[in-house]
RNA sequence: CGGGGCGUAGUACAGCCUGGUAGUACGCUUGCUUCGGGAGCAAGAGGCCGGAGGUUCGAAUCCUCUCGCCCCGACCA
């Protein structure tokens, strides 16, 4: 895109409304608007960030044989009603009418709406086991919205759910979904602790929520040191081989780490006193296993291979992809502003045009800009260079190719790495190549 | 939902106590100079002072009600 053809209002003050690191940064770097508390409009480049965050999560998905649908963010209260979760849930969800004075719900999240799918669609064990999972927007009647994205009232969630003949099979998928979920953080390029975590409203025997360390966290988390330090091959591990991914799941979940929930003040004694860690995360994923609750809720069965019916084994996975844009954030910026990992930024490259109006330079910009089809923001403004700059900085950019006269005549361009501040003058075909 | 704070130009704020022509900085527009880390000078544009009632000759300012936003806590992807 061209700067001034495009919608991406940075400012240099910081909004009072902001308090934390990532919430003033993505309103200065132009990326979202607020609308109400807690609801946000997604500009331009706030909305490619969370496209390419919600791909990374879509491909780790599809990876480990989960199938993507689309389920609606409206539901009819009535299976809430049924199943006897309408009034469970509490205020938290959005309720409203139709104009027949029809109930319906903003789905908070679908674990009835999904298992519903499956009593009508499937019946033999043979169709088993299956995950499923969608990227949609959620809402939740929060009684206190705040810190930007990280706590909105409607959010962009992964929401996904495995359906098993058995426990074993259950805690297979759950697994598989804990691999899939730390290469998803990892190509994220942040650390997403999984700790043994409380299951809250939604139900269960076992579950894990994947925790970005980070001091303005809303939770209180305690972990062994080992977990800052530990690194899993992810890629080396095959899913589909138990015995791998026991190996694996056991690797990750050994060394201590939990929230303030499940703080287990015996385990916690056994960990060496100097690799005790006691701090804040951000809740950025959680995952679930919750047996047969759900299917007996909406009275899904199979039938099994003795002809016997069967309650499938259900599981939930999240991962919270708008509020990862916060976290994202949280972890990967200065003084300056933002520092995007490579995988989500809106722009792999800013070209900084520091003399616009001069022919030589002009023209290498505009070489460099086609060069890059949609992946480039070409800053073409009447603007000084110390703007330009400084606006590259705050957008975090990971790659900045400083165009000036000085390196025109030359027939070089500067590059820039954001994240070291590294430089380097190059011809146009050597910079290129760094950023592709 | 308990406690606290704040609503004045696009942004950040002053003015309010003690009522009397709505201001400052940044941003924006135009011109000239400048030009590799948020330039200088000059001239401009931009406000239902969150909303509604009230008090008063007169309300951004005083009173009442209301709506909204932020922070701490409790609760939650």
């Amino acid at each position: 895109m061209r700067l001034t053809r495009s919608l991406l209002p940075t400012i240099k003050q910081n909004p009072a409304e902001a308090q934390i690191a990532s919430h003033r940064l993505m309103l200065r770097a132009g990326l979202v608007r607020q609308v109400a508390a807690g609801i946000y409009a997604w500009l331009p480049a706030g909305w490619r960030v969370l496209r390419n965050i919600a791909q990374v999560v879509r491909e780790e998905q599809d990876r480990v044989g989960a199938q993507e649908l689309l389920l609606p963010t409206l539901q009819s209260a009535d299976l809430w009603r049924e199943s006897g979760r309408y009034d469970a849930y509490g205020p938290e969800m959005l309720r409203l009418k139709d104009r027949h004075e029809r109930d319906l719900i903003y789905s908070p999240t679908n674990e009835l709406l999904i298992a519903d799918l499956l009593r009508q669609s499937v019946r033999s064990y043979r169709e088993l086991p299956q995950m499923l999972y969608h990227i949609q927007w959620k809402f939740r009647d929060e009684t206190r919205p705040r810190f930007g994205v990280m706590r909105g009232r409607e959010f962009l969630m992964k929401d996904g759910y495995s359906f098993d003949l058995d426990h074993a099979g259950a805690v297979r998928s759950y697994r598989i979904m804990m691999l899939a979920y730390l290469r998803t953080f990892q190509r994220l390029g942040v650390q997403g602790v999984p700790m043994a975590a409380d299951t809250g409203p939604i139900g269960g025997d076992l579950s894990h929520e994947f925790h970005i360390l980070a001091p303005t966290g809303e939770s209180q988390v305690f972990y062994d040191a080992a977990v800052e330090t530990i690194r899993i091959g992810t890629d080396d591990v095959d899913h589909t081989d138990p015995e791998q991914l026991d190996r694996f799941f056991e690797a990750v979940t050994t060394p201590y780490a939990a929230t303030d929930e499940k703080h287990d003040l015996a385990a916690w004694e056994r960990v060496p006193a100097e690799r005790r860690r006691e701090g804040r995360g951000i809740e950025v994923g959680q995952i679930f296993n919750f047996g047969t609750l759900y299917s007996e809720l909406v009275g899904l069965q199979v039938i099994g291979p003795d002809g016997s019916p069967i309650a499938p084994n259900m599981g939930s996975y999240g991962i919270g992809v708008s509020r990862l844009v916060g976290a994202l954030i949280e972890a990967h910026h200065d003084d300056a502003g933002i520092i995007w990992p490579d995988s989500v930024a809106p722009f792999r490259a800013a070209i900084l045009n520091l003399k616009q109006g001069d022919a030589a330079t002009g023209a290498l910009c505009e070489q460099a800009y086609a060069a890059m089809p949609g992946r480039a923001l070409y800053d073409d403004r009447e603007e000084r260079a110390g703007v330009k700059f400084a606006d590259a900085d705050l957008m975090g950019h990971p790659w900045q190719l400083i165009v000036g006269p000085r390196g025109a005549a030359a027939g070089t361009v500067e590059l820039k790495r954001r994240a070291t501040g590294e430089r380097q003058e190059l011809t146009l075909e050597a910079a290129l190549a760094h950023i592709a």
